[in-house]
RNA sequence: GGAGAGGUGGCAGAGUGGUCGAAUGCGCCGGAUUCGAAAUCCGGUUUACGGGUCUCCCGUAACGUGGGUUCGAAUCCCACCCUCUCCGCCA
């Protein structure tokens, strides 16, 4: 959520901004009228309530004196139902806002290049040279078929399109990743490792942004009558662990990693990477979140984002980052780097990790916050969370561009350890 | 799933209809005392929102959540959620 003063005082200069950088419209007219009337009914709510108060003050201290009350009573009942009506309208002008101003994006930071869509993101450096073959390199859904290691059949027998079943050597080399990943983040890069809840509260979602306006990418259950969303991602439980808490200074920056199963209902994809485990409902990453002071936030996007680059380099996967510009940016984000790894069978980079800085968008929305020694305030956070990396994509990565003229894949080194030394899987 | 207990400020813990945003203790901050410290004493110490004459003042709201009764609710009623203990079941 944007600070509530852009959508009030400074509604003209936000509304411009937005349709500038993300071509968002927002609806100025009625944020307009229901502010003018807030305004009045607010003051009005309150007046009453305090009439209301003192009078039942003074019924009080009149009774205890044993004085006549009758009086008073009449005077208060004259308008209980202004103050009913009042508070009722208040909370509904109250209800609108927060409807409008929860589907309103997060604004771009300055650094953002501006842009409609992913052709305007910019490349800002890239790592290693894309294998060359002596032989015509194979898709990981052809490599993976060969031994029956990746079955997406059998996984549409039990649960339809876009599953994957994994077996044997390359499960194992998929946990392998998944391990890898996590000690790293833990041992290397200073990240707490945090087990989390898959299943969420509809709170938790609006907190970090998917909900209210996302409900259909998300799968949800309400067993027992309790409605709770399947995370997306694991920077909606990390990122919510501070909801409704005021960090101390000294905590911060938190630094948080998940290994995590994530679900999405890709709703809108149709027919786009049908084939392979590159768009699943269901897949693994290992998540960074970062909870920051205001001024240290952009420091801390450009380290986590570097967290995420040295995955792929111990893995010695080629890849670039990006840039989004202003129109590819993800809801809540002021800046995002995403990380495209090389595929050789596609022939390109395809995304692997995505990092984004969230500034105060998301603790606004779920009262997190920190105490501000300048000020002695509590002030919201900001937020951060990064993919670091995601783990099936990263076995399709490592599958793609360490496989041999027969099938077989080499294992990086890095994560031999733990595959019992192997140096091969074949 | 069955039986019981309970949810109050950073923590512990009083408070069963009226000046209670809430005693007391601990913690924390400031001050006094001290050569310094401990101890002791004094004062202060929640958050959100709104208004203003906007480094301060005023108001409103918040005692698990949501409703209800009442002039007035931490306190009474209803529903729900959560925690703990015992039993059952269970990875």
């Amino acid at each position: 959520m944007l600070d509530p003063v852009l959508l009030r005082g400074q509604l003209a200069d936000t509304a411009q901004r937005l349709r500038d950088t993300r071509g968002f419209e927002v609806d100025v007219a009625a944020l307009e009228a229901l502010e003018a009337e807030r305004k009045t009914i607010q003051i009005r709510t309150q007046e009453l309530q305090n009439l209301r108060n003192t009078r039942s003050k003074a019924i009080g201290v009149a009774k205890a004196k044993g004085k006549d009350v009758s009086a008073l009573m009449v005077e208060v009942s004259g308008f209980g139902d202004e103050l009913k009506a009042s508070e009722a309208r208040l909370a509904e002008i109250q209800q609108a806002f927060a409807d409008i101003a929860l589907r309103v994006p997060n604004i771009p930071h300055a650094s953002v290049p501006k842009g409609a869509d992913e052709k305007a993101n910019v490349e800002v450096r890239r790592f290693g040279e894309p294998p060359r073959f002596d032989f015509k390199p194979k898709d990981h859904a052809e490599l993976g078929a060969r031994k029956g290691w990746l079955d997406a059949e059998s996984a549409s027998k039990l649960s339809g399109a876009r599953f994957t079943v994994l077996r044997g050597e390359l499960a194992r080399l998929h946990r392998a990743l998944a391990q890898f990943m996590l000690d790293l983040h833990t041992g290397e890069h200073g990240y707490l490792e945090v087990n989390v809840p898959l299943l969420v509260q509809p709170s938790a979602m609006q907190g970090t942004g998917q909900l209210p306006k996302f409900e259909e990418d998300l799968f949800s259950t309400d067993t027992g009558g309790i409605k709770r969303y399947l995370i997306p991602t694991a920077e909606v439980s990390l990122t919510n662990l501070v909801a409704d808490t005021i960090v101390e200074a000294d905590a911060l920056p938190l630094r948080m990693t998940a290994h995590s199963m994530c679900f999405r209902a890709e709703a809108g994809s149709y027919g786009r990477d049908v084939k392979g485990m590159i768009r699943q409902h269901q897949f693994e990453k290992v998540e960074l979140v970062s909870i920051a002071a205001p001024e240290q936030s952009y420091e801390e996007h450009e380290r986590m984002t570097r967290c995420a680059e040295v995955v792929l380099e111990k893995l010695g996967l080629p890849y670039r980052r990006m840039l989004l510009c202003t129109g590819d940016m993800g809801f809540g984000a002021t800046k995002t780097y995403d990380l495209e790894v090389w595929l050789p069978a596609q022939d390109t980079y395809r995304e692997i990790s995505s990092c984004s800085n969230c500034e105060a968008f998301q603790a606004r929305r779920m009262q997190a916050r920190w105490r501000n020694a300048a000020t002695g305030k509590p002030e919201p956070l900001h937020t951060l969370n990064g993919s670091g990396v995601a783990v099936g994509r990263a076995l399709i990565a490592v599958m793609e561009n360490y496989q041999q003229a027969d099938g077989s894949i080499r294992v990086p080194e890095v994560l031999r350890p733990y595959m019992g030394g192997a140096e091969l899987i074949a």
